[in-house]
DNA sequence: TTGTACGCGTTATCAG
DNA sequence: CTGATAACGCGTACAA
């Protein structure tokens, strides 16, 4: 309770106020007069210790302020009681609230975060991956940027430490994931389009190299081909604004304009937006909007963006709770969460021609 | 360069394939037949090793993929080459991308980056320092949700590792400060209202525990006092939506309700503008509105924010940077960085009474 | 230039 | 129930 650490005179023969060298399971034993294996036993609630051994230790252990050196610890047992978390973009709000949510329940079950940004390059992440297994990571948690990078994916493959694949599909991998259901989403959003009379659709997407861009590719084409009359048009690109908006000034200024835009993540929808802003084109009148991933404040745009949504900070948790569950033997299990669609007045039906 | 790791049999009594237990320098110094010391000397890059020696040795670990285990090293050297990075809200954009420029600059430097999300709760970032300290962290990056918490400052100042505090003040401690000058932009967005003709700005602001804050109203409240005839209101609170909804409910239904209105945060800025539909304000019309810190979309809303700015990802780097320098001995330097203001739409001159 | 031996702070095994 | 003692994987005087 008291802060005087250690007032006695005499006793240390260090400078008084704080010690310099933090103590050790040494010096707690000394102290205590007991030997450093019963501290051990103290400290790692070990059965076998009596009440009074208890006793001495912690008392030795707070007038001290001994804290256990988690890297002997480790180098000990194995454990590091640390996860990496590798994304290619933690400053985009979407990775940072997974990245959150993960961080949340890793501490929970005393687990510590490490994260490193890949800026979408697989050498990069791959470094950032040896580094991190230099550091013994008990597991981990990484959203690659290119699901086809073979030095990557073998690092993957032969990682000796759980992982879980964020939203993302190796093939040639035994990892746990948690993917988003992105079908029903776009599926939901493609099938509002249609029914206010929409004829083509077009997604501004990201990379190919990507489980969600490829789903949503993959369901608009399918939802289109279900019904007649229906032109979907996809422009793969990479996650950015400029991609975004040089995709969107192609497609509406070109010959057969689509009627519809879906913008494939909140970056691509700033380039969007600034395409159609400049080619002074408004929303719904000339082309009905639809964005992927909340954004904060595009409730207040207007009209408001209709967004396929999802949980960020779920996804983060149930990606935590997915490595620390192959602690207990089991394998990469494959958790599938779902997406929802929120229309507002950026959809209306298609301009008469 | 081929991955047909050890396929002679016999050499190895375990199944072929990856080692099961990944290789140590002692495996490494056996398979180049030299001591186990010299294997340490070629990969701390020591001058006093013969090419010849060298050779084997890089051989032999390229054959056993050998990677150094940064615990043992940690243990031995002291260094742990990591930093730590607390702060109440990761998945707040700004935070997000200074975390990302600090994790860039500690990378390239060799240190990896673990991270806390405190959620603003003082005795949840002392549990996690300490959670930090345990792993021997070489560095501290923070930004603490409440300078006046006497545990937590009373950690920091006890700290053996140099600590950068990010945006925040805390007396009686020796480390280093990145600190935005939030005066000069919110000085330029003052003069600028009053220059409109504005003489009742209230602000919205976040809590009065932090930096931010108190230097947003001190300056409000100087400025106002330059001028005469210019009422300044101060509405202190938490740094979230809810208080930004009911601080401007109260403000704008109230007696005299100013003529202009800053928002101390992205997160309030969201209440803010959710009570100011709630009661059909318009702006600039009815209210002119500034927010602080740009916000992904503001530009897009009709009108367009209004906005102090600053550089998130530079803040983060100077962070880092500033962690590091203390390396070297140097006491805790304090670095100002600047903000500005960006005008648009959203200020005009106050309506006609 | 290279090898030997000890210690970093813990945990775990084995006697007592 | 408690106490010595050997690892964990590596760095580094020190000796050869």
């Amino acid at each position: 309770m008291n802060d005087h650490s250690g007032n006695r005179r005499g006793a240390n023969e260090r400078r008084s106020t704080p010690p310099l060298r933090r103590a050790g399971m040494r010096e707690v034993a000394e102290r205590a007069g007991v030997a450093i294996s019963s501290v051990s036993r103290v400290i790692s609630d070990h059965p076998d210790v009596s009440d009074k051994m208890r006793e001495r230790v912690l008392a030795a252990i707070e007038e001290l302020g001994f804290q256990p050196d988690a890297l002997a610890q480790s180098l000990r047992t194995g454990e590091s009681f640390t996860i990496g978390f590798v994304a290619a973009d933690i400053g985009n709000p979407l990775l940072a609230q997974i990245a959150m949510g993960a961080e949340r329940v890793l501490r929970q079950r005393g687990y510590s975060m490490l994260v490193a940004n890949s800026f979408n390059e697989p050498g990069l992440a791959l470094e950032q991956l040896r580094s991190m297994e230099q550091r013994r990571i008990d597991g981990l948690l990484i959203s690659v940027s290119d699901e086809t990078d073979e030095a990557l994916n073998k690092a993957l493959e032969s990682a000796h430490y759980p992982i879980t694949l964020i939203d993302r599909e190796i093939a040639a991998t035994s990892a746990a994931a948690v993917l988003s259901d992105h079908a029903t989403g776009i599926r939901a959003a493609v099938e509002h389009l249609i029914s206010l009379g929409h004829q083509s659709i077009a997604l501004v997407n990201g990379s190919s190299q990507v489980r969600p861009s490829r789903e949503r590719a993959e369901t608009l084409a399918k939802v289109a081909g279900e019904h007649p009359n229906i032109t979907s048009t996809i422009r793969m690109g990479d996650f950015s604004a400029e991609h975004g908006y040089g995709a969107t000034k192609e497609l509406m200024t070109g010959a057969d304009a689509p009627t519809a835009l879906i913008a494939g993540s909140n970056q691509i929808l700033v380039g969007v937006l600034r395409a159609l802003r400049e080619l002074s084109l408004s929303i719904p009148a000339d082309v009905s909007l639809v964005t992927c991933d909340d954004v904060a404040l595009s409730e207040f745009l207007t009209p408001a963006i209709s967004t396929i949504s999802r949980d960020p900070a779920l996804i983060g948790r149930t990606a935590a709770e997915l490595v620390l569950a192959q602690f207990s033997g089991e394998a990469g299990a494959e958790t599938h969460l779902p997406t929802g669609f929120r229309t507002t007045d950026s959809c209306g039906p298609p301009r008469q021609k």
